[in-house]
Order: structure tokens, then C-alpha cells, then sequence
RNA sequence: GUCCCGGUAGCUCAGCAGGAUAGAGCAGCCGCCUCCUAAGCGGCAGGUCGCAGGUUCGACUCCUGCCCGGGACGCCA
């Protein structure tokens, strides 16, 4: 990279400040013991300059000086650079950096050259991440919820490998576990249904559609080969009913099942309801713009005996103990509020159990960050998963959970009645078809993930001026039209022509933008550091905010050579800004609205 | 009971390791299209930053307590 890029004016001014220091400190005017962190940031307010400083406010009690006063000498002995203009000291002492206009204007030059680059970091220069999102367990469509951490955990990975993360995306599916046995006894009921059998459903099964279309499907494949008469299947069994008594009933109707349809025949229904699930899913992500590098199945951590590793090195270094039959992790120990199990009674290992073979697994594949973006709900893993984490003799600080908080629906200003049960629920497919994939994109991000979400579906359809989705693609859409319009009018764009007029962006309309688009490859340095794709959400609708007010202000096609093309290069500079930014958060952005 | 997230303008929310007069979008009111898409722009009005203490030169931001809202605490998955 090199030096004097825009994005590293904060670092450069850092230096500028350390140096300073340094000379003020050989010269004998300030005694120094220990080295400070100086710290430029950004301004808010254009009349305070383009960078700001308070190192005159941190040091002066140490030096016993008052800041303006501290702050005067900082700057008086301040290396000059064509990159700034003027240092003024203002407020309690802070220092005021004022970029050169020149400066300023090398971003454009920079954005046209980097094109879909620009704001990238070299790939890898942060090291490695191995994102999990979604893992929603397979025994349904994804419904609103889950389409949360996927718009989050998508545009986040994205965002990540922006700012120079290697990022390796992973969705955790849990194929091994009572839901999927449920699952597979739901298709098989629907399927001796179809097939003409009297079936009573179980209260606790699956009823949505999809069952019959899978239970259709095993019958297509597998004609009357799996079918048992009802008084087989349900002959002394428990009864059905609420509460606890459901629970028995359905236990004991897996293991009818397994008796009557053998090893082969419940696995005919577990696969089929288990593949058209994922791939329902997949599919349906997929057309979200969700992409994962690696579906893990749950029950490969059994058959790669990756489970029987991580319990064998939890008791290995001893945190492993039996007691009432069963083996348990010594959580409690290790920062979690209780002991877990890990085999239980019968034998059979747990769900936590597969969440450590599972990690440890990341852990060794992965030299970086494992980071779980789960639901808010499941707060109560991250102490366990750390404790799992010191159990295997590896660093809780390995680990990054972030936490989505719930979306909420709201339809005519009321509240859209979601319950899983009654089937009344909206699928994220269904939310998908209604708003539009990258309404839904840029919504389900535009807040921060911590903060629970109203997700207002007037607003996300309405094609009207108060929609920040059109807002923003309207932007881009605008300043294609604007090159459209070159030829229509006769005239030809010439950068170069641009390039050597760029002082007639002159105006303040192009001073702001221009001080905006050269802050983009610190927003997505900001946005990844605090795994907030809020924040490039945001940007870009402050960005496509300075665009429209220039474009109402002033005529871009103008005769005079050097201004058109110099506002030619900004606007094209602003396209590729937009650009790379939305595709991060994947939403489209389209020549024409 | 313990733990997690939140409480900022009428509504929905920004405000990033504390910083200079608290911002935006809706909604409300008033303006702007013989001109590159008005899905746009400009202006006005609107807030004791839940409450009370504390730390600091400085607190919406950090700490403690309390109040309110949402959620989590299984040998379930």
C-alpha cells in the first residue's frame, strides 16, 4: 500500500503528533515518562477541520500544563505537510487538523483506480475468522428470525473479508437429535396417510404442508414398502395429550417406528426429510444472497470421531467426572454457572457434547477467530462454550459471539402475530416475496444487531421517498442515468481531462463528498472491528444523502471541459462507493429504477 | 433469584475505545420540476439523553443502585 493513501491520514497524523512529542521531549520542554497513544479522529463538525486531537487535554495534568498551552507547543513544533493546510487549537485544547483541498481530491483518483478494491484491505492481512450464522435446525422453513442472523452473518462475513479477514462462512446443521426423529416420524405418519391409513397426528408433530410434500415424495420412491397398519402403530402405545403426556407419546412412537420400519426404512424418512429441508433451505438463503463455504452436519462429528476426540481431551486434562450414571464437564470451574453433561445416562452423548467436539474442531481448522452469531435467546451458550474452550486447554479469547436480538414484524402499525406451533408463522421466504430481497437485505441490518428490531413491512414495500433501501439505490440508479445521458447529449467522458481540472470540485457539496467517500475504507474498518454492519448502512445512506443534494444543486453536464469532467470523475468516484458498499450488504445496486 | 439486550425528538433509531452547541429518517408545517429520473432537494418546529449517585478538566458514553420493556436459565434439540 502506499504511503499518503486518505485512509491513513488518521496514522499519518499520529505521527505527525508522535513526532512532535519526540522533539519537545529531546529539547527538554516536556518530561515524558512512558509513551502515549496518541489519537486522531475524525471530525463532526467541518468548522473544527477534517481531523481532530485531544492529546493536549489527556497530557496536560502529567506535564502540568494547561492544554491550549500543551496544545501550542505540540503544534509549533508539528512537521509541515502538503497534506495539511493548518493546525488550529480550539475548544478546551483540541487540536484541529484542516486537510488541503488538494489533498482532499486525490480520494477520487484513488476510488477510479481501485474500483471494486477500493476500501479493501489486503486479503488476509488480519488473519482468519470462521463464521457460523443461521444453523437453524432443519425441521422447518426459515422464518423471519432466522432471516436476521442471515442478512447479519452474511453481510458481517462480507464486511470481515473487506477489512482483510480471511473469513470462512459455516452453517452448523443438526441432523442428530430428537427434533429430526420427530421430523422423520412426522413424514412417515403423513406418508401412511397418503397411503390410506387412519392416523391420528400427534399434537406434537410437525403439521406444516412441507410434510406432505416430503411424505409424498418417500412415496413416490418407495410405494407401499413402508407402509404398517395403524393398529400396528399405534398398538400400547401411551396416549397422546398435553405436556408431559405429548412428550411420552411421541418418544414412544419413534421407537415404534424404528421397530417397524427397520434401520433402512427410518432412515428412508429421516433422509428425505432431512435433505429437502437442507436444501430447502440452502435454496432459499441462496436466493437471499447467503452463500456458506461448508454445511457441517452434525452427526459427522460421530462418524469422523470427532465427538469421542473432544471428550477424550476434556478428560485429558481432567475436567471429566461420573456421577448418577452419567459423565459431566466440569463447567463450573471454568466460568460457566453449572457442570454439563456430556454422556448422559443411556450412553448417548449430548447436545453440548457435539458443541465441543464441534469447536474443537473450528478451533484446529480455523488459527484465527471462531465467531458464533447466534440468536439472543441462546445467551445462555457463550459462558459454556468459553468454559468448553479452557476445558480443551485452548483461549475463551478465541471466541467471538455476537448476539442478534429478535425482529418484529409489523404490518398497519400492529404487531404481525408470529407462532411457531399453529403454523401461523412468516417464513422468511414469505417476507422475502413480499418486501424484496434487498428491502429485506438492507432492513434486517440498518439497526444494530443488539438492539430488537421493528421491522416495519409498509416501509420495506413502499417505493416512496421514505424507504432508505430506494434511497440509496436511487442514488446509484441517478448517476448511471447521468452517464446515459453523456452521449444523448454529445459530449464524452475524459478522466484523465478530470484528473487535471480536479480543483474545480470546488464547491461544498464536493468538499463533503469527497471528505465522505475518502472516510469509506475506515467505515469498513469500524464496521468490522465492532461487527456492526449498521454502520456501513448507515454511511451509505449519509453518502447517497450528499449525492442527492448536489445533484439538486448543481448541473453535471456542463460545456466547460475540465468542470464536467471533474464532477464526472466524483460522480463515478460516488458509484463505485456505492457500489462496493451495498454489494457488502448485499443489495443490488441497479443502472435504473 | 441469577444472567443477557435495550430505555435518546410524537414514532423508528444513530451517536464507534468519554470530548467541543445531542444527530438522521419518518410523521407535522412551509417552499422547489421549460434543467442529468421530484423514488429528489431546501427550510421550520420538535429532546430534563429512564431515575439517583459516583469517577473525570469534561459523561448520552465509564462504575454502582433502582425503575420499566424484551429474552435466557433442561441428562430438550
Amino acid at each position: 500500500m502506499k504511503r499518503g493513501l486518505p485512509q491513513n491520514m488518521r496514522a499519518y497524523i499520529e505521527e505527525l503528533i508522535g513526532q512532535s512529542l519526540g522533539y519537545l521531549k529531546r529539547e527538554g520542554t516536556l518530561t515524558l515518562d512512558e509513551p502515549v497513544k496518541v489519537q486522531v479522529e475524525r471530525t463532526r463538525d467541518r468548522s473544527h477541520g477534517d481531523y481532530a486531537c485531544n492529546i493536549a487535554m489527556v497530557l496536560a495534568r502529567k506535564v502540568g500544563r494547561n492544554p491550549r498551552q500543551l496544545a501550542e507547543l505540540i503544534s509549533a513544533r508539528l512537521p509541515s505537510s502538503k497534506r495539511i493546510d493548518k493546525v488550529e487549537i480550539a475548544g478546551p485544547g483540541f487540536l484541529n487538523f484542516f486537510a488541503s483541498p488538494h489533498y482532499l481530491r486525490v480520494v477520487v483518483r484513488e476510488v477510479l483506480a481501485q474500483g471494486r478494491d477500493y476500501g479493501r484491505a489486503p486479503a488476509g492481512s488480519r488473519g482468519e475468522v470462521l463464521a457460523e450464522y443461521v444453523s437453524a435446525n432443519p425441521t422447518g422453513p426459515l422464518h423471519v428470525g432466522h432471516g436476521r442472523g442471515a442478512a447479519y452473518g452474511a453481510s458481517l462475513s462480507s464486511i470481515l473479508d473487506a477489512a482483510g479477514y480471511r473469513v470462512t462462512r459455516e452453517y452448523y446443521v443438526n441432523d442428530h437429535g430428537r427434533q429430526m426423529d420427530i421430523l422423520a416420524v412426522s413424514v412417515w405418519l403423513r406418508y401412511l396417510e397418503l397411503a390410506g391409513e387412519r392416523v391420528d397426528f400427534p399434537g406434537n408433530a410437525y403439521r406444516g404442508d412441507y410434510i406432505y410434500d416430503i411424505a409424498r415424495e418417500v412415496r413416490e420412491r418407495h410405494g407401499d414398502k413402508l407402509r404398517h397398519t395403524q393398529q400396528a402403530v399405534v398398538d400400547g402405545l401411551p396416549a397422546d395429550g398435553d405436556g408431559q403426556a405429548a412428550e411420552i407419546h411421541i418418544d414412544a412412537l419413534i421407537a415404534r417406528s424404528r421397530e417397524l420400519l427397520g434401520p433402512d426404512g427410518y432412515e428412508a424418512c429421516f433422509s428425505a426429510a432431512l435433505d429437502t429441508m437442507v436444501s430447502d433451505i440452502r435454496e432459499d438463503l441462496g436466493a437471499f444472497g447467503v452463500q456458506f463455504d461448508r454445511w457441517f452436519s452434525e452427526r459427522s462429528l460421530e462418524t469422523s470421531g470427532a465427538l469421542e476426540r473432544a471428550i477424550e481431551r476434556l478428560d485429558r486434562e481432567g475436567w471429566l467426572y461420573v456421577k448418577d450414571g452419567a459423565t459431566w464437564f466440569k463447567a463450573s470451574e471454568l466460568g460457566d454457572d453449572k457442570d454439563r453433561v456430556v454422556i448422559r445416562e443411556n450412553g448417548r452423548t449430548t447436545y453440548f457434547a457435539s458443541d465441543v467436539a464441534y469447536l474443537l474442531d473450528k478451533l484446529e481448522r480455523c488459527p484465527g477467530t471462531s465467531l458464533y452469531i447466534f440468536g439472543a435467546d441462546h445467551h445462555g451458550y457463550v459462558p459454556r462454550l468459553k468454559a468448553a474452550a479452557r476445558g480443551l486447554g485452548e483461549s475463551p479469547d478465541r471466541l467471538d459471539f455476537q448476539l442478534v436480538q429478535f425482529a418484529i414484524l409489523f404490518r398497519g402499525g400492529r404487531k404481525v402475530q408470529m407462532s411457531t406451533r399453529s403454523g401461523s408463522f412468516v417464513t422468511l421466504r414469505e417476507l422475502r416475496e413480499e418486501v424484496g430481497n434487498d428491502a429485506a437485505r438492507y432492513f434486517y441490518v440498518m439497526r444494530s444487531h443488539e438492539q430488537h428490531l421493528d421491522f416495519d413491512l409498509d416501509l420495506a414495500k413502499s417505493s416512496a421517498n421514505e424507504n432508505p433501501v430506494y434511497y440509496i439505490q436511487y442514488a446509484h440508479a441517478r448517476i448511471s442515468s447521468v452517464f446515459r445521458q453523456l452521449d444523448a447529449r454529445g459530449f464524452r467522458y475524459n478522466q484523465a481531462i478530470g484528473e487535471a481540472a480536479m480543483d474545480r470540485l470546488d464547491s461544498e457539496y464536493e468538499q463533503a463528498l469527497l471528505r465522505t467517500i475518502g472516510r469509506y475504507p475506515e467505515v469498513i474498518e469500524g464496521a468490522a472491528d465492532r461487527r456492526a454492519p449498521h454502520v456501513l448502512a448507515h454511511y451509505l445512506h449519509d453518502l447517497a444523502s450528499e449525492f442527492h443534494s448536489w445533484y439538486n444543486n448543481s448541473q453535471f453536464l456542463v460545456d466547460d471541459d475540465d468542470a464536467r469532467n471533474a464532477r464526472l470523475n466524483l460522480v463515478a468516484a460516488v458509484g463505485q462507493v456505492l457500489r462496493n458498499g451495498l454489494e457488502l450488504i448485499g443489495v443490488a445496486a441497479p443502472e435504473e429504477m
